[in-house]
DNA sequence: GCGATCAGCGGCACG
DNA sequence: CGTGCCGTTGATCGC
């Protein structure tokens, strides 16, 4: 395929915000945030109506250049090769030059879509599960506001238990590290400077790391194994057997 | 384009080793580790020669529904439609089905391709650059070690002061947020913990931001403004006024 | 708009 | 392999 047919559909998609596809053989520059280089390769560029510019090499997930929407797209013919640029002002000044040598295709289509994705085993969704039915983690556990006690960052969720203890629980959909004992740690000596009263910290997760465990127990934290199954119409928390760990109960 | 086609051309592809691109109309599910649903719309679908499998809107830079590396893929006509699956067993069985009611399009590619990204400004440049130069930072700081790995992570810089204090530098390549800081305050405590000598902290970062500057200055860490600029053949540290907030002068 | 956090994070490198 | 963390993270939500 000829580079000035390339060029024409990508600038008629351009105009007609049509998803666009070039596949050939190209080097790509990048300079912005940080800066890069790619010699020559076969590689397929997606330009979608939005701005997004995607350069994909044959492997691996993430496109090995990208811009986001917003980027503005120009497509010439230079020194015999078909220069498509993409420039970007938004997190900052951001250019990504394609100069294709040879092209393979050059396609263009109309997407018609106004559809969302449904996404269900969202942490967001597990703590409003969660919520229903704390007495899953720890009987006479009651729900508090949520909102009262968002200063910085937010706690998942906040409780109070029989005792009337202020309970902060740090909520995890997947195995959780040192990054969410810290949070959680964060949020509870947040509250311990601001209440009076005693305040407990229960990190609930499917898993945690060893490191974790160990951190979290020097912290006087706790952890509560959370299993769930995400399923269609909404998540389901199966917990059944308790097998929170109660590491600080003499109090 | 006739379904059959479609399913010859992915077939084709995927025996060939071949990039496999397809733009149609389908709805799409998602069930691993989480779930998902897309209604009927038209979508890009791009396979590619390792198992990589997109599925792209017209909008927003990431994929609505993916599969990495590794997964298998198979494409089949059932109830009159063209059903492209991919498995993964890798992290947790899942499995992505995309299902075409018509296509616009199914095209397959081969892709040479043995070229590596050469980037620039990436964090751990700057520690290198960083490393060669610390009295910029400060008069007398001798560097120890970079990329410290210690139990539960890594420092990015090791170095002693001119009163011989023991000084863990982590360097952010933007703007520094509250987990920037409460991830320095783990490893100067954990250092604190092993050593007998005064540990000190200093957050390396281009900004930061209000709340973590106030955390920082709480927890008797130091902030230095790191000015930089991503390059061609490098990035280069511009730091050359000190705006260092001394905030534990004291000791 | 910035700030903080989540993500089916992905990818990498060390243990 | 798991653990931890960077990323041109991107995307979302609340302020």
């Amino acid at each position: 395929m000829q580079l000035e047919e390339g060029q024409r559909v990508i600038q008629q998609a351009l105009l007609r915000g049509r998803l666009c596809v070039v596949v050939g053989h190209c080097h790509v520059k990048y300079h912005g945030r940080a800066a890069s280089k790619l010699s020559q390769g076969d590689r397929l560029l997606v330009v979608k109506p939005d701005g997004t510019f995607l350069v994909h090499q044959g492997k691996k997930m993430a496109a090995i250049n990208y811009q986001g929407p917003g980027a503005i797209v120009s497509a010439e013919l230079k020194e015999g090769a078909l220069l498509v640029k993409a420039e970007r002002s938004k997190p900052m000044n951001e250019v990504i030059e394609v100069s294709f040598d040879s092209l393979q295709a050059a396609h263009s289509f109309t997407l018609k879509d106004d559809e969302n994705l449904r996404l269900f085993g969202s942490e967001r969704q597990l703590a409003d599960l969660l919520e229903q039915d704390l007495a899953l983690i720890e009987p006479g556990l009651k729900p508090l506001k949520k909102e009262a006690f968002m200063r910085k960052g937010r706690i998942d969720l906040m409780a109070q238990d029989k005792k009337g203890a202020l309970v902060a629980i740090e909520l995890k959909r997947r195995n959780a590290g040192l990054d969410a004992v810290t949070q959680l740690k964060r949020y509870v000596d947040e509250l311990s400077k601001r209440q009076k009263f005693e305040v407990r910290g229960i990190l609930c997760a499917p898993e945690i790391t060893a490191n974790a465990l160990k951190m979290l127990e020097r912290e006087g934290l706790e952890f509560f194994k959370l299993d769930y199954e995400v399923s269609n119409p909404s998540a389901k928390i199966k917990g059944l057997e308790k097998k929170q760990k109660m590491l600080n109960e003499f109090r």
